[in-house]
DNA sequence: AGTCCAGAAATGGTCGGACCAAATAGAAGC
DNA sequence: GCTTCTATTTGGTCCGACCATTTCTGGACT
């Protein structure tokens, strides 16, 4: 057992398990320039062997990778990395929320920051592309008054835009991932959250204040909008806190497997 | 298109993989609140019976739950729900720098914009206890003047204690992940980065500042703070790629800075 | 009686092989 | 040339076995 026989240049992180192995694997790959976004990784069975690890081990390490975000299979075809836009999926937070009791405030607020940092970075630097990609939102906001599911489509886009605006990928991919779980909650009730006209109309104050690269206006506009959509959200409220799957199957015995000496 | 008749609360989701059911079946018990922070989970071959997959199929999906933070395992024990604070991986936004390209700059970033809205925040609602905790911070950043090692313990605990203090537990949770993506890449670097003396009166400032109920000024301290902060870190920048692996240091415009489109 | 330790049991980790299902590529037929 | 069908590739699942570590248990020792 020497400790130090390992000369890699590994940081502490020294998984030495199996699973481990084929991730920091990947990962140097990556780190390398080996891999990249969209590339195809060897099949399982020769990856294995060049590891050096078993499959079912590497289809462990995978199974990491994949719950990540960092690489997609499709069975027949291979193994890929994650291509398209940085996103970061919106399980680990979800299950922090389910564990810990977050509730939807807090999820909206922490959201908040993020889209006044954002707004107010957007209306420092943007450029002239972004500045059009959030002029057509609005414009698309505007002529979907009558349509509240084409409506909310672009609001989100806006919002997305927004981001995407502040030139800062952590906090645009940062602010699509908590959007994502705050939206989840609320799909239902998307019609008669609010007056269209006056949200269409605080988007493109929004809008006008980062094309006119005044920070303190951008963040202002986009506090106003929030607060009010908070509020609208707040009143379809429900009592959709952690506890509330309505028994959504028989009242399965689960834990009478083990001896009954427990306890 | 038809919205769900039922009134369940599961997605649309429906991941039908072995895998998939696994972590959908633990996901449940946790909502349901029969599995809690510590909890430990039957062993894997119960498990597996229960749930109707093969063991296998079992360790899949646990590994999937053990990626995303909420399980752990221990040889020998058992597996258990994860406890202690509500702790989001760094895994996932590390690997997505590593395929996107983000530089430390967009990380700092993201992390000013985050403890710039919990500094506000915190002013605004910062329990006694809270603040206590920030006092003895400061106290014990103006103690180990003389060992940086030790200061700079208490400076990431300063901050933490600050995000606490906002009292919203998804941000403290954003800024601990961030944080400790941007502290992982320089902590060889520790001494000689500022002053300080000058950089514990900073502290104090903030700290003022929120004990003050002054939202404004703790954000202007806390920007000050962070203006600097990374200002000293920029100062002793290097090949910092995650591994130091040879690297044939691929030629590829990848790790250059943001030139294009912005600003 | 209390303490300590070795062996047994429980439990997660790894492995090899086998078969199934989906996707793709290439040959056969029109 | 195009379509269609088959064969190969590749990921998904499962079984059974064995190993490594931890925990429990029973007995021996003080």
């Amino acid at each position: 057992m020497p400790p130090s026989t390992k000369g890699k240049t590994s940081q502490p992180d020294a998984d030495v398990s199996a699973a481990g192995q084929v991730v920091e694997f990947v990962r140097r790959q990556i780190d390398a320039g080996k891999l990249k976004s969209g590339d195809r990784l060897p099949a399982e069975r020769d990856l294995a062997e060049e590891i050096g690890v078993s499959r079912p081990s590497l289809r462990s390490g995978l199974q990491t990778l994949q719950a990540l975000g960092v690489l997609q299979s499709r069975q027949g075809a291979g193994t890929f990395i994650a291509g398209g836009p940085p996103r970061l999926g919106v399980a680990p937070l979800s299950f922090l929320a389910a564990l810990h009791g977050f509730t939807r405030d807090d999820m909206f607020e922490a959201r908040r920051v993020l889209e006044l940092g954002a707004a107010s970075m957007a209306a420092e630097r943007a450029t002239s592309e972004r500045i059009t990609a959030l002029a057509d939102e609005v414009a698309a906001m505007f002529a979907a008054l009558d349509d509240p599911q084409e409506y909310l489509i672009h609001d989100v886009q806006f919002h997305k835009a927004v981001a995407a605006a502040s030139g800062n990928p952590v906090l645009a991919t940062l602010i699509d991932t908590i959007s994502e779980l705050v939206y989840e909650t609320r799909r239902r009730t998307v019609e008669r959250a609010v007056d269209l006209k006056e949200s269409a109309e605080m988007h493109r104050r929004i809008y006008r204040a980062i094309k006119a690269g005044d920070p303190e206006k951008a963040r202002d506009e986009m506090g106003m909008h929030l607060a009010l959509a908070r509020q609208a959200q707040a009143s379809e409220e429900e009592p959709v806190a952690t506890a509330a799957v309505p028994a959504p199957s028989a009242p399965r015995a689960l834990r009478t497997k083990r001896s009954p000496a427990k306890q």
